[in-house]
DNA sequence: ACTTTTGTTTAGGCACACCTAAAACTAGAG
DNA sequence: CTCTAGTTTTAGGTGTGCCTAAACAAAAGT
């Protein structure tokens, strides 16, 4: 279940972005991939109950894809900060990206705890309230 | 070029540990592979150009392929310091490994600079003699 | 020298993820 | 209402990486 993380984040930004159902199109271009892998993919997600797709209408996350798509997402908003405040990438988006489902939810934690350590608050580990704010790119 | 990544290191490890050449059942129980995997991967390998590899015999790293290794495993060993003595994991070892062949030298260095920032030198970021110690995990 | 045992390689398959080209659908213009 | 332009899906094919089972080679035991 690897590369399917991928279309899972994406996903899950769409929707936050532009509303549900989301087509196979707009995933595709947002991943780089052809039409045909998007939809393929959307297929097997489908297959796996974490989405539900509707041909020729789109995709939309159901409960446990969503449950999977938050913590990726979460993950993602972690290691973008990470990359970004802490190494000073300035291709921190793309490594997030990419990393994201490879980093387990311990270290994703652990770095949550860590970016916290210069600020003076200390807000709960698990809620990404403060963070929402600025974690979804329009590109 | 990506599950390519896992096999160069464990190459690279097992030449420094037992000499060269390297059997590929010992690659494929250092891997948790099958035997057969382990060949069909040398002989990608070694198309790639990447390896030498002589049946029956075993695999033995070439000069590129070398060079990519030892990257590899210098990111390696950055990842499992990190990950060990700044996030204080107990998995270390093992999302090191998984991680090694994702994260990009920008990143490694970055690491390696925040590594050293708390000690008193700061020895130059592309060499690892001094990691070099204890970073071939006998098991 | 012969046979067994151990290790390695090939053969045949499967799953995943991608592609291009062709077919099928939808929606908008006339 | 039809026809066309754009999008989406299916068909067919490729590369990668893995597996088990069967063939094969080399080393060791008798």
């Amino acid at each position: 279940m690897s590369d399917r993380a991928q279309y899972l984040l994406a996903l899950f930004i769409e929707e936050h972005r532009a509303g549900t159902p989301v087509s196979t199109g707009r995933l595709a271009e947002r991943l780089d991939r052809s039409a045909a892998a998007a939809t393929e993919m959307i297929q097997r997600l489908d297959d796996d109950g974490l989405v539900s797709y509707e041909p020729y209408e789109g995709a939309a996350l159901t409960g446990p894809g969503r449950e999977r798509a938050a913590t990726l997402h979460e993950t993602y908003v972690v290691l973008s900060w990470f990359f970004r405040d802490v190494l000073d990438l300035d291709t921190y988006e793309r490594e997030a990206r990419e990393m994201a489902d490879l980093v387990s939810p311990a270290v994703a934690e652990c770095l949550v705890t860590l970016l916290f350590e210069d600020e003076a608050d200390m807000p709960d580990a698990s809620s990404a309230t403060t963070l929402d704010r600025e974690s979804f790119p329009d590109e």
